[in-house]
DNA sequence: TCTGGGGTCCTAGGACCC
DNA sequence: TCTGGGGTCCTAGGACCC
């Protein structure tokens, strides 16, 4: 048996840990820049609130029935999801961490897995203030299945097999793990229209749709185990920091500053992960929804001549390849850095001739860290990132880093 | 006016090899 | 007149996930 424990409204539930006043009224978290509704409470949800909407498009609906409207906050919600993860870690032997609110659990040989999830669900709610929902089923595609159901009929922890044709009927093939958009159009074409149907279609007609991907999603509705756990997270293989602008950028100069930043982002999560990165792509784009403006879009990647995870050296390339592809007259959205082919830096393989003095590279870096890690991010940083920053991100209501910050530390009383 | 960010996997097609 | 067969590797694009 395998369970699914996935958080409720995740970001709205951390919010509210920290202000119970927010409990029994509608709240959204919005995206980065304040761009889209990513969370939202049941009470926003029966509003009429649908995940992924434009901002600007419910405002009015969110003034008129008082939804608080908060920026998203992703040091409080990755410590919170820290938490949720430690407690679910006791009750099982075998767990795989599945995105920042969902956590596959094994409960092979586990007696009476719906009251071990209770009492699971019941321990999460009480040591963390999250509240979550537990799916049971023989594979993670029934157990994703199971849960979404419990959340519809609020039963909180609900078990599922193969053969209860019925509730496998219940759920709409695009709301299969593994089925979106396009694929749900394609098979309800062919006649598929929920769980049920997808698992009793032929095979045949499946793997035309949707290939062999599609094929192990119909063969784990029917109780084969085909998707394994994955206890250890795998080493990423790129990595990527990007951003939109809070309002449109033209300048190059500005592009310059706020790619060197992101490339020294991108440096920093690979340095964290203990990784190399073998080469490293660009791009830019104008804002894709102003149809009446110009459109430009374009990327560059190179090869550099050894893995590296030196921020200089990756900011001066992303900017070399940022000039190749800049042009001007376009008012900008958005531009990101992607760092490829990821090795382990114990692993590499340097330079038949090591350049010289880059021993002491590595120490200032170590060093340029601490300082960071110590005073902020302003105690230390390359000139390139420079200093106005006049193209950051709006985020204008996030609440304080209650878990991460001792400025920010809650009081009591 | 305003529309997120960060990933993975699979497939088809082209370039190239002998 | 007749124009092979069997591979690998890389990339772009499309699908999915949260």
């Amino acid at each position: 048996m395998i369970a699914l424990a996935d958080c409720n409204n995740f970001y709205v539930s951390c919010e509210r840990v920290f202000r119970p006043s927010l409990e029994g009224r509608p709240v959204i978290v919005l995206s980065n820049n304040d761009g889209c509704a990513v969370a939202r409470s049941n009470e926003a949800k029966e509003l009429g609130i649908s995940m992924g909407v434009p901002y600007h498009q419910v405002k009015k609906l969110c003034e008129r029935n008082g939804v608080t409207v908060l920026s998203s906050n992703y040091e409080l919600y990755g410590d919170m999801s820290r938490r949720v993860v430690s407690v679910l870690s006791r009750f099982a032997s075998e767990m795989e961490v599945y995105s920042i609110d969902e956590s596959f659990l094994n409960f092979d040989g586990v007696e009476s897995p719906l009251d071990l999830s209770r009492r699971i669900r019941e321990t999460v709610g009480r040591w963390t203030g999250i509240p979550i929902s537990i799916g049971l089923g023989s594979t993670k595609t029934l157990s994703k299945l199971a849960n979404r159901l419990s959340k519809k009929d609020g039963a909180g922890c609900l078990e599922i097999r193969e053969t209860d044709l019925e509730a496998l009927a219940k759920v709409e093939v695009e709301d299969i793990w593994g089925v979106g958009r396009r694929l749900g159009v394609r098979l309800r074409r062919i006649g598929v229209r929920n769980a049920l149907g997808l698992a009793e279609a032929p095979t045949s007609a499946i793997r035309s749709v949707g290939g062999v991907t599609l094929e192990r999603t119909q063969r784990e509705l029917g109780g084969l185990r085909c998707i394994g756990m994955e206890e250890m997270p795998q080493p990423k293989k790129n990595t990527c920091s990007s951003r939109s602008f809070g309002k449109p950028v033209t300048e190059l100069e500005d592009l310059e500053e706020a790619v060197a930043n992101y490339a020294v982002k991108a440096s920093c999560k690979v340095r964290k992960e203990g990784s190399l990165a073998s080469g490293i792509q660009v791009f830019l784009t104008t804002n894709r929804f102003s149809e009446n403006l110009p459109q430009y879009a374009n990327s560059r990647t190179l090869a550099f001549d050894e893995p590296t995870d030196d921020p200089i050296r990756i900011v001066t390339n992303a900017k070399i390849l940022l000039r190749s592809i800049y042009r001007q007259g376009f008012a900008y959205k958005k531009a990101g850095v992607i760092l490829l082919d990821l090795v382990s830096s114990k692993r590499s393989q340097g330079l038949l001739f090591e350049e010289h003095g880059s021993e002491n590279r590595k120490r200032f870096v170590r060093s340029m860290e601490q300082v960071v890690a110590t005073y902020g991010p302003n105690a230390g940083f390359i000139g390139a990132q420079g200093i106005n920053r006049s193209w950051s991100m709006k985020r204008e209501s996030r609440t304080p880093r209650y878990t991460t910050s001792w400025e920010d530390l809650p009081v009591v009383g």
